[in-house]
DNA sequence: GCAAGGTC
C-alpha cells in the first residue's frame, strides 16, 4: 500500500520520516519545489506494511483573494468589498508544490496529514485534501495527531491516534479569514484614500509606498499603545508628603514607613509630622512573624517565553520566536507554538529532568532534584491554559550548546531548560518579621525577610527575592528614632508600554489579540507601518499618524471602536461556535459582515472626525486646501485677530474656518447633509461678539429627518438649536466656536494642554486649553449632566437626582465649587473643575477630619486632642486631604480603582 | 498598494 503523508513544513517532513524510517533505508528525492524534498521508506501500520512517500507544504497552500475585478484600489467602492465575491487559489509561488502533491496522490491509497495539531493545521489539512482528491477521489484520509518531534510521540500517532480531519474546525478558520479580508482590504483602502495625499505625512516611509493600513489585529494593538500614550500625557503629578522613620541599633537599621502611606495635603502632613517630633519616643504595639513561600512559575507557553525573553535579554518577541522555531526544528525543545501552560498528568517530567543531569552549570540541580532525601520535587502547578494540541514549552534533547548556535539559541535553550526544572521544584520559603511602632499615635511599620530556602531560586536564577534583616524587637520596647524626616514626592505616571506588557495585553484570556504565533508580527507591523516607535528598553510610543489615527476613530461614535480589542472577541466566539458545530459557516459570515458593514458606512460618514484628527498632527497638503475664497461669517473669536469664513472644502462639505488658518485652527463644521450655503446679510440678535452673520442654508431631503425644513436661516455662533441638532443627527457632532478669551479666561494651563501638539485635552483641537474647550459642555453630558440656559447641571450618579452645586469653605479648597447629591445616604460628589477636565464625579467617603487609621490601634491619640474626630479608614485614605475632601475626582487609571493612581496599581504590568 | 495565518 502507498501512502502519501505530507507535513506543514519541510523540516517536519524530514524528521518525521527518520524517526519512523529508523534511520534506515530512507531515500531522499527531489519534488517540483525546490524546498520541499520527498522521502521514501517502508514502515507498517498496524500490521500492514506500508510504502512512504513523505513530503511537505509550507504553511498555507492557498490563500483568499477578491475575484479579479475587485482587486484594483480603484476598481470599486471599499464598501463593495464586504459583498464581492472572493476565491481560494494557489499561489503561484505554490504552483510546484501543489504539482507534486497532485503527482504524488495519484499513486496512493492513503494520505495521513502531519500537519501542526491546531486550527490553521486543519485548514491546511483541508487544503491539501482539496488538491489531492481532486485528481485521486478514492484516497482514504487520516490525521496524525501529535505535538512533540520525538520518537515515541510519532510512532504513537502512527499506530493509535490517526484521525478523522475535522471540517468543522476549518471552516471556522475559513470565517476568520474572509472576514480579516474583507475589513482589511476596506477600511484600509478608505482610509489610505481618504488621508493620504490630504496631509503631508513626515514620517520614514517613502510617501509613495505609504499605506495607512488597518487590520484587526494590528489595529487594537496599536490602540493598546497609544492608550497608554493617553494615560501618560493625561497624568497630573501631584505632589504628596511622608514621613521617613529610621532606627539604627547594634544589629542593623531598620526603615520603617509610615502606614498612612502618602499625604497629599501639606499643613496636615506638617502638622502630624510636628507632633511626632515633640513626642518622637516610639512604642512597639506589634510584632508579625509567618513564613512566606515564593512560588516558582507556571510551565512555559509562547506568550510566557516571549514576555520572558524580552525581559530577561531584551529579545524582541519576534526575534525570539525565530530561534525557538529553529531550536524546535532541530528537536531541543518542543512546539513553541503552545497556550498551554499545564503538564498533562501522564507526562513523564522525571525523564526530562534526568536528561539534563550531566550538564555543567545546572546538572548538580537536576540531580538534586531527581534525589528523594533533598525532597526538592514538586509536582508543578498549573496556570489553567490548555489548547489540547500541544505541551508546555520543554526541553526535549539535552545539550551544552551546539557549534551553529548563537548566544541567542544558547540563551533562550537555557531559559526553556531552567524554566522547566523550576517547574517542578519547590517553592522558595521565607520568613518575615513585621513590626509596628507608635510615636504621639502615628502608626510605622518595617519588614524584614530571611530567605529560609531558596529551592526553585537556585536554578531560575532570573528571579531573586531579596533579603533584608532588621534588628530584633519586642512587644512594648521603646526606642527613640535615629532618622525622622518629613519628605516630599511626586505622583508618577505609569510607563510607556513595554514588549512585555503589550503582549500580555494582548494575550488576555477575554480579548485575545492574534493567535500565539503571530502576536510578534502585529507588533512588527505596528512599527513598520510607522504607528509607533519602540526604544532600546522595549517602549512603544505612538508616532503622531498612530495617534492620529486612533484619536479619529476614538472621536467616531461606533458601533464598535475599531482600536479596542473588542471586535476581534466576538469574532473568536463565532468562530467557537463553528468549530463546534453550533453554527454553520455561512450563518456566522453574513451576520458578522452585516455589522462590519454597517460599521464601515458609520466609519465614512463621519470621515471628517478622521480628518480633523489628522489635521491636528499635520499640515494639510497644498492640493488640498480649503478653497481659499469665501464670505466673513464672524471674528473669529479664539485668535481675535482674523475673520471666520464660510467655505466648502473639496469633498463638498461646508465648513467655517479662521482665516487665520493654519496658526488658529478655529473651525465649525456643518451637518453633511448641506448642500448650500450662503452668508446673509441679517445678523444675529443673540450671539456675542457680534455681528455673527447668519446663512442660509439649504439640505439635502433625504439626508434629514422629515420633521426638519429643508431651507434654514441659521447661525454659527452657538444659538441655533435646529442647527445643532442636524449636525448632531447628520454625525458631524457639534462643533461650536470656541469661546473668546476675555481678559479674566484663564491663562493655559499647563496639565490640560497637550505639550507636544498644544491640543485641548478635551477635544483636542488646538488653540485652545481643556477650561476653554468649546465642547465642555458636550463632555459633562457624558457623566450624567444636561446643560440648561448655558449652565451645565449635574445629576446624581446614584440617585438620578439634580445635584445642588455648593461652594467648598475648606482650607484646601476654599472658595471651589462642587455638585452633591441632596441625599444624605448618596454621598455622590464632584468638583465642579473636574468636570471642565473631563473626569466624571464618583461617590466618596466623606469625613470632616483627618481619616484615622485603623481604629483599633488609635486608642493613644486622644489625648492630643483630636480624639473622636476620626473617621473610619477607608480604602481611599491618601486620597484624602487633611480637611476630608478628596484629592480629585480621578481613579486609578489602569483598573479604575478610585483607591490608587496607576503608578501603584497591583493590576500594572500584569 | 489592503488582512491574518501558515511558512522558506
Amino acid at each position: 500500500m502507498n501512502v502519501l503523508n505530507v507535513a506543514e513544513k519541510p523540516m517536519v517532513a524530514r524528521t518525521v520520516a527518520t524517526i519512523l524510517s529508523r534511520n534506515q533505508n530512507m531515500r531522499m528525492r527531489e519534488g517540483r519545489s525546490r524546498y520541499n524534498k520527498i522521502f521514501e521508506f517502508n514502515y507498517t501500520i498496524r500490521g500492514q506494511p506500508c510504502h512512504m512517500i513523505f513530503t511537505s507544504v509550507t504553511g498555507h497552500l492557498m490563500e483568499l483573494e477578491f475575484d479579479d475585478r475587485y482587486r484594483k484600489w480603484h476598481s470599486c467602492d471599499p464598501a463593495d468589498l464586504f459583498r464581492a465575491p472572493v476565491h481560494k487559489f494557489v499561489p503561484e509561488d505554490k504552483k510546484d508544490i501543489k504539482r507534486t502533491l497532485e503527482e504524488e496522490a495519484r499513486r496512493c491509497q492513503w494520505l495521513i496529514l502531519w500537519l501542526d495539531c491546531d486550527v490553521e493545521g486543519e485548514n491546511i489539512a483541508y487544503e491539501v485534501i482539496d488538491v489531492c482528491t481532486a485528481v485521486n477521489p478514492h484516497l482514504t484520509i487520516k490525521r496524525a495527531w501529535f505535538s512533540t518531534l520525538i520518537d515515541r510521540d510519532i510512532h504513537n500517532a502512527a499506530q493509535n491516534d490517526l484521525r478523522d480531519p475535522d471540517k468543522r474546525v476549518a471552516d471556522a478558520v475559513d470565517v476568520r479569514q474572509e472576514i480579516d479580508l474583507r475589513i482589511g482590504a476596506s477600511f484600509t483602502r478608505f482610509q489610505t484614500m481618504l488621508m493620504k495625499d490630504a496631509f503631508i505625512i513626515d514620517t520614514a516611509t517613502d510617501d509613495r509606498n505609504r499605506v495607512l493600513s488597518y487590520g484587526p489585529c494590528q489595529f487594537p494593538t496599536l490602540g493598546f499603545v497609544v492608550e497608554r500614550f493617553w494615560e501618560i500625557q493625561a497624568h497630573e503629578p501631584e505632589e504628596f508628603w511622608s514621613i521617613i522613620c529610621s532606627h539604627e541599633s547594634k544589629e542593623g537599621t531598620a526603615e520603617f514607613s509610615w502606614m498612612r502611606g502618602r499625604l497629599f495635603d501639606y499643613t496636615c502632613a506638617v502638622i502630624i509630622y510636628e507632633m511626632c517630633v515633640e513626642e518622637p519616643t516610639a512604642t512597639v504595639t506589634n510584632i508579625r512573624q509567618q513564613e512566606k513561600p515564593k512560588y516558582p512559575p507556571f510551565p512555559l507557553n509562547t506568550i510566557e517565553l516571549q514576555k520572558r525573553a524580552s525581559r530577561y535579554f531584551r529579545m524582541s518577541s519576534d526575534h525570539t520566536m525565530k530561534v525557538a522555531e529553529e531550536l524546535y526544528q532541530a528537536g531541543f525543545i518542543s512546539y513553541p507554538r503552545t497556550e498551554t501552560d499545564s503538564f498533562s498528568p501522564g507526562t513523564d517530567l522525571h525523564t526530562i529532568v534526568q536528561e539534563q543531569q550531566g550538564h555543567p552549570e545546572w546538572g548538580i540541580y537536576a540531580q538534586r532534584l531527581m534525589d528523594p532525601e533533598a525532597g526538592l520535587w514538586r509536582n508543578p502547578r498549573g496556570g489553567g491554559h490548555d489548547d489540547k494540541a500541544h505541551p508546555p514549552i520543554y526541553p526535549t534533547k539535552f545539550s551544552t550548546g551546539e557549534s551553529g548556535w548563537s548566544q541567542d539559541h544558547r540563551k533562550l535553550y537555557e531559559l526553556v531548560v531552567r524554566h522547566f526544572l523550576a517547574c517542578v521544584s519547590k517553592p522558595a520559603l521565607g520568613a518575615e518579621t513585621t513590626v509596628e511602632i507608635n510615636i504621639a499615635g502615628e502608626l510605622f511599620s518595617a519588614c524584614g525577610r530571611v530567605i529560609l530556602e531558596k529551592n526553585y531560586l537556585d536554578v531560575y536564577r532570573y528571579e531573586s527575592w531579596g533579603g533584608s534583616m532588621i534588628p530584633t524587637y519586642t512587644n512594648g520596647q521603646q526606642f527613640n528614632p535615629t532618622k525622622l524626616t518629613l519628605e516630599s514626592g511626586v505622583t508618577r505616571p505609569p510607563p510607556l508600554l513595554s514588549e512585555a506588557d503589550l503582549l500580555s495585553y494582548m494575550d488576555r484570556e477575554e480579548a485575545k489579540i492574534g493567535t500565539d504565533a503571530t502576536m510578534q508580527d502585529h507588533i512588527k507591523k505596528m512599527l513598520d507601518r510607522s504607528y509607533a516607535t519602540k526604544d532600546s528598553s522595549t517602549r512603544f510610543t505612538p508616532t503622531n499618524l498612530g495617534e492620529a489615527l486612533v484619536l479619529g476613530y476614538d472621536d467616531i461614535d461606533m458601533t464598535y471602536k475599531l482600536w479596542k480589542p473588542d471586535l476581534r472577541s466576538e469574532m473568536e466566539k463565532k468562530m467557537d461556535d463553528v468549530k463546534k458545530g453550533d453554527k454553520s459557516k455561512a450563518e456566522v459570515l453574513v451576520t458578522i459582515l452585516q455589522k462590519m458593514e454597517a460599521c464601515f458606512l458609520e466609519a465614512r460618514l463621519n470621515k471628517v472626525k478622521l480628518l480633523e484628527a489628522m489635521a491636528i498632527f499635520f499640515e494639510r497638503s497644498s492640493s488640498d486646501e480649503l478653497h481659499a475664497t469665501g464670505e466673513v461669517v464672524r471674528r473669529c473669536g479664539l485668535c481675535q485677530e482674523s475673520d471666520m469664513l464660510l467655505r466648502k472644502n473639496r469633498d463638498g462639505n461646508f465648513m467655517v474656518g479662521c482665516m487665520g488658518y493654519p496658526q488658529c485652527r478655529n473651525a465649525v463644521w456643518l451637518p453633511g447633509s448641506v448642500s448650500e450655503a450662503v452668508v446673509t446679510t441679517n445678523t444675529c440678535n443673540f450671539c456675542t461678539p457680534g455681528p455673527v452673520y447668519l446663512i442660509q442654508f439649504k439640505f439635502r431631503r433625504l439626508e434629514i429627518p422629515p420633521n426638519y425644513s429643508p431651507n434654514h436661516l441659521g447661525c454659527i455662533g452657538g444659538c441655533d438649536e435646529i442647527l445643532a441638532q442636524l449636525t448632531e443627527i447628520c454625525g458631524r457632532g457639534p462643533r461650536m466656536p470656541a469661546r473668546p478669551r476675555g481678559p479674566t479666561a484663564p491663562t493655559s494651563n499647563a496639565h490640560h494642554t497637550n505639550p507636544r501638539q498644544g491640543a485641548c485635552m478635551n477635544c483636542r483641537e488646538t488653540g485652545h486649553s481643556s477650561t476653554d474647550c468649546p465642547l465642555r459642555y458636550g463632555n459633562v453630558q457624558h457623566h450624567g449632566t444636561s446643560e440648561h440656559n448655558g449652565e451645565a447641571s449635574v445629576s446624581c450618579s446614584s440617585c438620578g437626582t439634580p445635584c445642588v452645586l455648593r461652594t467648598a469653605n475648606t482650607v484646601n479648597n476654599r472658595g471651589r465649587k462642587f455638585y452633591s447629591c441632596q441625599s444624605q445616604e448618596c454621598n455622590f460628589f464632584v468638583w465642579e473643575d473636574s468636570l471642565n477636565a473631563g473626569t466624571g464625579g464618583r461617590s466618596v467617603t466623606r469625613s470632616n477630619s483627618i481619616p484615622a487609621l485603623n481604629p483599633r490601634q488609635t486608642g493613644g491619640r486622644g489625648s492630643r486632642g483630636r480624639g473622636g474626630q476620626y473617621g473610619s479608614r477607608t480604602a481611599n485614605t491618601t486620597f484624602m486631604s487633611a480637611t476630608g475632601d478628596p484629592i480629585s475626582g480621578r481613579r486609578c487609571y489602569t483598573c479604575g480603582d478610585p483607591s490608587h493612581f496607576a503608578n501603584v496599581c497591583p493590576h500594572r504590568g500584569v
